[in-house]
DNA sequence: CGCGAGCTTGATGCCGATCAATGCATGTGG
DNA sequence: CCACATGCATTGATCGGCATCAAGCTCGCG
C-alpha cells in the first residue's frame, strides 16, 4: 500500500454533496439545494485509505471529521496494557471521528477494513457553517446524539446478553444498516474477522466461530467464511429478546 | 412529589450560571460575562427531583436538556424483555438528557438517586443560542463528543476486563469525578446499590459485594456497607492496567 | 420491636475462556 | 504446477470465573 507509483493520485472526479447518493444518510440529510451548495465548499478534499491502514490513531491531533463514502472501517480503544475493544464498525454515510472533538485528540483509532473513501470534513469550517445553517447544526447534533444512543445500546448488550444473543443482535444490526443502503439484507459478506466481532461483542474468536456454527446447524444462517445468509431473521430477533429467559 | 401544598414552588433565590460554582465543570466552561448573561436568560427554570423519582423516562418527548445542579442520577435502557442497564451516573455540573436529540425522544429513563435539583435547559433555545455563541457551540460540542468517549471506555471495561477490575475502574472514575468537584477522593459515599453498580459494570450484585470484601481484605479499601474509603489508590490503578495478563 | 430492603457469604453449576489440533483458502517461490 | 507458508476459521477438551441458588446478617424505619 501506499504505493508511490499509482498512477492515480488526487481525485479524478469530482463528486459533491449535492450529488452523492449517500446524502439521505449522511450529513446533508434536510438541507435544501442552496444549504448543499454551501456544504460542499467545505468539503473539499477526498481521501483514500488501503485496507488494513489507519484514518487516524488515537492520540492523532483532530482536524476533521471524516464521512465514509466507500469501504468499511472499524474503531478501537485500546488501554495501555494491551486491552483493545473494537467500538464500532463503519460503512457508507456514517462520520467518523467525533470523539476528537472533546479534547482536540483523537481517542481512538479507525482502521478500513477494506479499499476505502472518506470526505474529509474540517471540523472548524463545520462549526462555522452550522452556526449559520440551522439544517446543518440541527443534523449534526443528531448524528452526535444517535451515536451515543448507539453506544448505550452496545452497553446494554455487553452487560446483559449471553454469547449467541449478541452474535444475533450484531448481525440485526448489519443487515438492517445494509438494507437502509439498499442491499437485501439477507446477504452479507462479513468484512471483518471472527476476532474482530469478537472484541467488538466482548467475545473470543472460538466463541464467535461455535455461534455461527450452532446458527448454521439450527438452519438461521447459511455460513461459508465470511459469506452469510440468513434464512430466519425472526428466529434472530427472538434470540436478541427474551428467548430462554421470560417464556411468558 | 409535585406535592401541592409544599409551601416553596419558586425558586426562592435566583442561582444564575454566572454565579453558579458549577460553571467551570459544566456548559458555561470558557464563556465570557456577557455571554453568561444570555445563557443565563435561556436556563429559566429549576427542577427538583425527589429521590426515587424520574427526570424522564425512555419515550417521553424531548426537549430540554438538563444540567445537574445538586444530586445524583442514574441513567439506563431497557430492552423489550425486561433486560435492562444502567449506562451512566451522574453528578453535579453533568449534562442529562443528549440521548433524545437524535430521535426528538429519550431513549433512557434518568433516575434521582437522591433529593436532586437540575436546570432546564430549552433544546431549541441551546441551538439558537449556540449559533450566535461560538465559545457556548464549542463547549456544548466537546461535551457531547466526551460523553461518546466516556461509554467507549465502558465498552472496554465490559468488553475486556474482569470483575475486580471493572470495579476498581469504577471506583477510580468516580473518585477522580469527586476530586474535580472539591471533595477529598479518598472518602466517599456511594449513591447506588450494589444492583445498580453491577447493572452499570455487566456484574451480579453478589459478584460486586465479593469485590469490596475481597478489596478490604486486601487493605485496598474500608467497606461499611455504602460509606467507602480508599485505601490504596496505586494498587485500584494497577488492577485496572495490566495486574494478572502483562506483567513484564 | 419487628419488618423489609439491601448487603454479605457460602455452595454449586454453567457459560464462555483457554489450550490445542485440524481444516481451509490464498499467495508465493521453486 | 505443485509444495509450502501464512492467516483465518472450525472443532474438541478442559478449566475457571462469575452466575445462580440459598441462607443469614445489618441497618433504618414504621
Amino acid at each position: 500500500m501506499q504505493n508511490p507509483t499509482h498512477p492515480i493520485r488526487l481525485e479524478p472526479f469530482k463528486v459533491a454533496c449535492s450529488g452523492c447518493n449517500l446524502r439521505e444518510l449522511c450529513l446533508p440529510v434536510g438541507m435544501s439545494t442552496e444549504q448543499l451548495d454551501r456544504l460542499d465548499a467545505i468539503v473539499a478534499t477526498r481521501r483514500t485509505v488501503a485496507r488494513g491502514d489507519a484514518l487516524f490513531h488515537a492520540g492523532d491531533a483532530f482536524a476533521s471529521l471524516y464521512a465514509v463514502r466507500t469501504g468499511f472501517f472499524k474503531t478501537g480503544v485500546s488501554s495501555e496494557d494491551g486491552r483493545d475493544q473494537v467500538t464500532g464498525f463503519h460503512m457508507a454515510g456514517e462520520l467518523l471521528g467525533l470523539d476528537g472533538i472533546g479534547t482536540d485528540r483523537h481517542t481512538c483509532d479507525a482502521v478500513a477494513l477494506e479499499d476505502s473513501q472518506v470526505c474529509v470534513i474540517g471540523y472548524h469550517q463545520l462549526e462555522d457553517l452550522s452556526r449559520e445553517l440551522t439544517d446543518l447544526q440541527r443534523q449534526f447534533h443528531r448524528i452526535m446524539s444517535r451515536e451515543i444512543v448507539r453506544d448505550h445500546g452496545v452497553m446494554l448488550l455487553l452487560g446483559s446478553m449471553r454469547a449467541e444473543e449478541r452474535l444475533a443482535a450484531f448481525l440485526l444490526n448489519l443487515t438492517q444498516r445494509l438494507r437502509a443502503r439498499g442491499f437485501s439484507g439477507s446477504e452479507l459478506v462479513l468484512r471483518m474477522t471472527r476476532e474482530e466481532i469478537g472484541s467488538y461483542l466482548g467475545l473470543k474468536l472460538e466463541t464467535v466461530s461455535r455461534a455461527f456454527s450452532k446458527f448454521q446447524d439450527d438452519g438461521l444462517l447459511e455460513v461459508k467464511q465470511r459469506q452469510i445468509r440468513v434464512l430466519n431473521a425472526d428466529a434472530l430477533q427472538a434470540l436478541v429478546n427474551g428467548s430462554a429467559c421470560g417464556a411468558a
